[in-house]
DNA sequence: GACTAAATTGATACTGTATATCGCTATCAG
DNA sequence: CTGATAGCGATATACAGTATCAATTTAGTC
């Protein structure tokens, strides 16, 4: 398994966050204009360095040194640059995981919270047909989907 | 257009709950050992009078004779029986609707807030596949489709 | 109809998540 | 260097939903 492989690491404890990464997202976020703050860097390693989905709390908790607000709003900032997206749980907890690779969906490992993404799945022509039978134009959708991963499973 | 069908009114106000459904909803209740009570009725009968997706906070203000967090317990209670589903907005707001269908999917409308359901859509097999070769038991998902109906169309 | 145990209610306090405010600071183009 | 301003952080606030608990209501039983 490769760093560019789709599933995340499955690691207990963060691995450390490579700085290129960092670097490149920082880059991304310069080419929309926006700064270079040591903040923002540490909001991003910390980000990247989870192994799994991880919640807004749980930055704030590993960056006692940056205000919660600034968590927040860098996570915020990630999302809508979409250098991050966000992942709901069953039990409807907001959850982020690093993903640049623009519109997918996640497979969620109801024990141990692995994530996986799923590449290889075109709901999205299902959808919009069915949508169509019922006369609605469709824009958009929010899918998860939960089970155990293989380390889990029974 | 029947009051069975799977397309949820879209009445800018709520029409009158039919008390048949109530009693009907209140009965599955009393099979199920809970007791049949003025408020309950009463946030049944609200919530069957919606003609779309509903926050708990409409109820409450709906309902300002019952108290918020009988309000609530009404409606869990109504989603643990399979009465009343809940649904969630793009913003991740939680809403709910009466829906005895047992597992089914939403068409929400993003202009006026209409919902459909999704009865003839199998997503489940096509997920359950993409789980298998991303090695994860899929035990479960969460999917809404987001778009416009036929009167919000552009 | 009265009685009793248990379920239910409602006022209120509380929790957790997220955003708004605002004076101060750091960034970076010129 | 320097000024305009994006960004920061401490804190207040907003909001949805749950926990608490005394008082009430229900649904059977006598």
């Amino acid at each position: 398994m490769t760093s560019s492989d789709a599933k995340h690491q499955g690691h207990d404890h963060p691995t450390p966050a490579s700085p290129a990464v960092v670097d490149d997202i920082v880059a991304q976020l310069a080419r929309q204009g926006y700064r270079d703050t040591e903040p923002r860097r540490l909001v991003i390693s910390a980000a990247a360095a989870q192994g799994r989905p991880f919640t807004a709390e749980e930055l704030c908790t590993a960056l006692p040194c940056v205000g919660r607000a600034t968590v927040y709003r860098g996570l915020r900032l990630l999302v809508e640059t979409e250098q991050v997206c966000r992942v709901l749980l069953e039990d409807r907890e907001l959850r982020y995981q690093l993903s640049p690779q623009g519109h997918h969906h996640h497979l969620l490992c109801a024990i141990c919270g692995l994530s996986a993404d799923l590449l290889d799945c075109d709901v999205e022509d299902l959808l919009r047909a069915a949508a169509d039978r019922a006369g609605f134009q469709m824009s958009g959708h929010w899918l998860e989907v939960y089970g155990r991963c293989g380390d889990c499973a029974d």
